[in-house]
DNA sequence: TTAAACTTATTAAAATATTCACAAATAGAA
DNA sequence: TTCTATTTGTGAATATTTTAATAAGTTTAA
């Protein structure tokens, strides 16, 4: 399967809206009202879902319940992609915490911190945190996605995470790392995203 | 002035390992040397350089405080850009606390929660935060962006940022909302950035 | 001073990604 | 059943973005 990057990318957009829309009780959506919703062209919609296979009906539109299983399988194929978090500072807490895990492909087993004490006597921090010394020795089998909070030291963490099998990363680091090969990631830098609405912003006004 | 989308997104990407070479006391840097620190191409940066100006010279590559200085200049023209955020919980109080705002075109000024006496009792939190009710009365002059990170209820907000001449909103609500014509945001949904990286995981297998 | 080694800036080519336009299929009404 | 209004799926056309190729300017060292 060729899936381009562009592509790729908006799967979860499509799936969560899909989701919200059978939480409102829909059956059936046409691209055109999916197209209002997350603010993609219904052309564009059509060609990524017709990647995939002949997904809808014509004359009608698409099943939801359908679809939504669809990219369930084809796409997030471990529907319960185990997946590891390090760092437990405030906003590793946040993404422990996020309330809607049902929604995605996977849930986080447990977490690494240098003060585990700490981490697991607060009441909201439902998986066990272990040392990070502790990552090689409790790590989860079939794991390939780490969560990185860290401050620092994230060179070292993803060279043993590499080590230990994983492939993905999705990273709220600031710090610089090489990313081994084989890899992949995707940066989630809060600074870097509102410099971006910062820089767009003082465009338009040009 | 015409920049692409995609170049904008790494304008901040280049600002910011500017300012990390920077900081490790290096004066001048060449496209292929930034290439490996950001994994983009050489060409790519110079192409995306150019637009701005003839900001290099040949046979000796980029003066580091120069270019720092004109992207200041050029891009976030007001460097002290003015922010609110609003929702103070576990990821907005982790967002104010960043230890990084020094390095970011602007600063959050003020924010606003439905129980701000609980928040402003937190010792961490080093700005005003009021209650949500009052966001028309206490909203700073001259601020165009927004950070949202509530559980709930966007539409009502950002209809009201809207009034208030909100331009540019960083959106951590998982909620749908329309966006008013004339503003963008900026999404970072964390869930669905995870699903992204399972997603594309699963399909390096394939 | 000159020439070799580099490195940027830019034109042109290639690769990606989006959108148009419409044939083919379906639903639903009459 | 038949006809009309819809809506998908997809070749073809555009538009956007990236990369290659190379001209033009700098540096450095002999």
């Amino acid at each position: 399967m060729t899936v381009s990057n562009a592509t790729l990318r908006r799967y979860p957009v499509y799936l969560k809206a899909l989701r919200k829309l059978k939480s409102e009780g829909k059956k059936k959506v046409m691209s055109s009202e999916l197209a209002d919703y997350v603010n993609i062209k219904s052309t564009t919609i059509r060609r990524d879902f017709s990647l995939i296979g002949q997904l809808g009906k014509q004359g009608y539109g698409y099943d939801i319940d359908k679809l939504i299983e669809i990219f369930e399988a084809e796409l997030g194929e471990n529907y319960d992609e185990k997946m590891i978090l390090i760092g437990v500072g405030r906003l590793g807490t946040a993404i422990l915490n996020y309330n809607n895990w049902n929604e995605v492909a996977g849930e986080i087993v447990c977490a690494f911190d240098l003060k585990p004490e700490k981490r697991n006597n607060e009441p909201k921090i439902n998986v066990p945190v272990y040392h990070i010394d502790e990552l090689e020795e409790k790590f989860p089998e079939d794991c390939h996605i780490a969560i990185l909070c860290i401050p620092s030291g994230a060179q070292e963490i993803v060279d043993r995470l590499n080590k230990l099998g994983v492939k993905g990363i999705v990273n709220f680091t600031r710090e610089y790392f090489v990313l081994p090969e084989g890899m992949i990631k995707r940066d989630v830098d809060v600074v870097s995203i509102i410099q971006q609405v910062v820089f767009e912003v003082n465009l338009i006004d040009k």
